[in-house]
DNA sequence: TACTTAACTGAACATGCGTTCATAATAAAA
DNA sequence: TTTTATTATGAACGCATGTTCAGTTAAGTA
């Protein structure tokens, strides 16, 4: 039996994404079996692979589209105005990408180790060039005298580890707003390369 | 065959916990098998079961005696002096704890779903009792006028955030220094939260 | 020396794993 | 209506999993 009413490729293709993210996202690439996503989706473990090549395949497409949509919308970001400006869209712009993508970030950061060498260093090389946008920034302001930095390089890591925390407590209906997150988020960061 | 030559639980119980602390910290949890453990230790799986109940209780023992190594080593740090002062030595502190202990670290932060639900409140009731040392300084500063935090538990987190991301990136023999990187974090930790 | 006991082996248990494939069923094309 | 391509099933493959336990070895005690 297969294809009972509209079903298709191009609405089961989808679910076995979102059921991958969720359930990997949870439990854990290694504690997540393919059984499992099957049965999230609504079909039998062998119809997966008419979707994945194999698990591993999975794991590195969730990441790479998170990567691919991270850079494409950080590229069709204003890069004009002042390097202060700037600062300030980078750090707005990487809550309110990241904050609604808590599964696909908390996966990209937590499963890197189970990725093949070879799609870890693309996820990295991907990863490297997003941080490029910061440290190009940092670097500017630093030479205009806009910012104190010692370290650029350093400082860019601490900036987005600091960011990427918002993720692991924010909570929708927490005590602030969104709003009023992403302020003091940004009064923290620009205080800290102040000269 | 049993006890051959010197050997003791004295002895293996501890090379357990090394090895499963290494096991865990480069592949995950999931992925680690009793086997994989034996094995690095020199015994058969059914061993182990001398020295932990089941591979749950395993992880939890690790994760609690680095939560209460920390809690131990911070109780007894200086907490006199000016709250700036505090405050770099809560920064330094932080630092110089944790970069030793990657494996550690790592582990504390990416194995928590795999806790079960008893277990992790523990943790995170440890872990809650750590970022209280933090929080009552900025708060104090706050008071006083030293510092300008808009929102104290937020700048906790970030802070952490910040320092612990040192540790995915922190390699002996690299670009910098541990004195110099250290200084180059107090830094950006002194002036976010600055007047 | 004989005895006790801590420490470990090795096999077994039921269960689950990723993946493959012959087969069936259906929707779309002819 | 017949044909073709797509999409799924369900059983099977060999192998690994956490855990238990009766039996074995050797260190420590008397």
């Amino acid at each position: 039996m297969a294809r009972k009413q509209g079903s298709h490729s191009d609405i089961t293709g989808p679910k076995v994404q979102a059921a991958a993210l969720r359930l990997i996202s949870q439990h854990g690439f290694a504690a997540v079996s393919m059984r499992q996503i099957a049965a999230e989706v609504g079909v039998q473990a062998g119809a997966l692979y008419n979707y994945t090549p194999d698990k591993q395949s999975l794991l590195f497409e969730l990441m790479r589209n998170h990567m691919q949509d991270l850079l494409a919308d950080w590229d069709q970001q204003d890069k004009s105005g002042t390097t202060l400006a700037r600062l300030e869209r980078f750090t707005r712009f990487h809550i309110r990408f990241n904050l609604p993508r808590a599964d696909e970030v908390f996966i990209s950061y937590m499963e890197l180790r189970n990725l093949s060498p070879d799609n870890f260093a693309k996820i990295e090389q991907m990863r490297r060039e997003y941080e490029t946008g910061l440290e190009d920034i940092l670097r500017d302001g630093e030479r205009e005298g806009t910012f104190a930095v010692p370290d650029v390089r350093i400082a860019t890591m601490a900036l987005i580890a600091m960011l990427n925390g918002l993720n692991s407590w924010y909570r929708d209906n927490g005590r602030l707003g969104l709003d009023e997150i992403e302020t003091i988020y940004w009064d923290l960061v620009r205080k800290s390369v102040a000269v």
